[in-house]
DNA sequence: GCCCTGTATCGACAAATGTCAATACCCGGA
DNA sequence: TCCGGGTATTGACATTTGTCGATACAGGGC
């Protein structure tokens, strides 16, 4: 029985190799740890606003709100944007604020290529 | 105490209203869904080697192999793959073939922006 | 020093996820 | 029509994830 594939092979049961032979899994995971922190509605909603605002950031105090999560959930989710290399934090008197990383996004951009 | 964003105003304790005001919920946990079916290296690697094919797409039985997975378990990364709308399957006789969605890809791509 | 406020961590829990063995389904050939 | 092989589904399980209340930590004002 041949199959439609023109690299069909009548000495094997079925199918030639296909696709990229060298495939990184290392890189893989850490790709697949830059969509992990994208899988979440709230996250996306968290980094649509970190990323949405001016140079300066966003103070956490402006998130808590608009994600209807309670505090140490966002902390939690903004803990994992920022261990994926999506944001990053920085302490300002009492409030910490949260910036873009725009090198990491435009990573996970190039690997929809 | 005033914070140091330009936005600031002094008669409420913390932060003004920073970010997109109209964050659509509903589209969020669309794209979060796709981010979600790359959330896995395993589904990375077939993803890559679905989009990596010619347009005649790849056969099943040329994906459990490289995966290093049981067969059950590819079929269950490909569902999720597909209900994601990234890839889509196709009956050929004996064998069912998987094909890239570009379009759906692209709209992930967009997402990232 | 003490208190107050903003943020992070901890502990616990339900829900979702990744995995495989067993099984069912579908198709083509004899 | 039965059989054999490719693929999907089911059932079960361990692990991970999202969530919140309680608590700890950090900094500023008094």
């Amino acid at each position: 029985m041949a199959r439609t594939s023109t690299k069909a092979r009548t000495d094997e049961p079925c199918c030639a190799p296909v696709g990229s032979p060298e495939f990184d899994m290392a890189s893989a995971e850490e790709t697949a740890r830059g969509f992990a922190a994208l899988a979440d509605p709230i996250r996306l909603h968290l980094f649509s606003l970190v990323a949405g605002a001016g140079p300066d950031g966003v103070c956490v105090c402006d998130l808590v709100g608009p994600s209807g999560r309670s505090q140490p959930t966002v902390s939690h989710h903004l803990r994992i944007l920022r261990e994926a290399g999506l944001v990053a934090s920085e302490r300002r008197g009492t409030w910490v604020w949260y910036t873009a990383q725009p090198a990491r996004r435009a990573s996970l951009r190039a690997a929809l290529d």
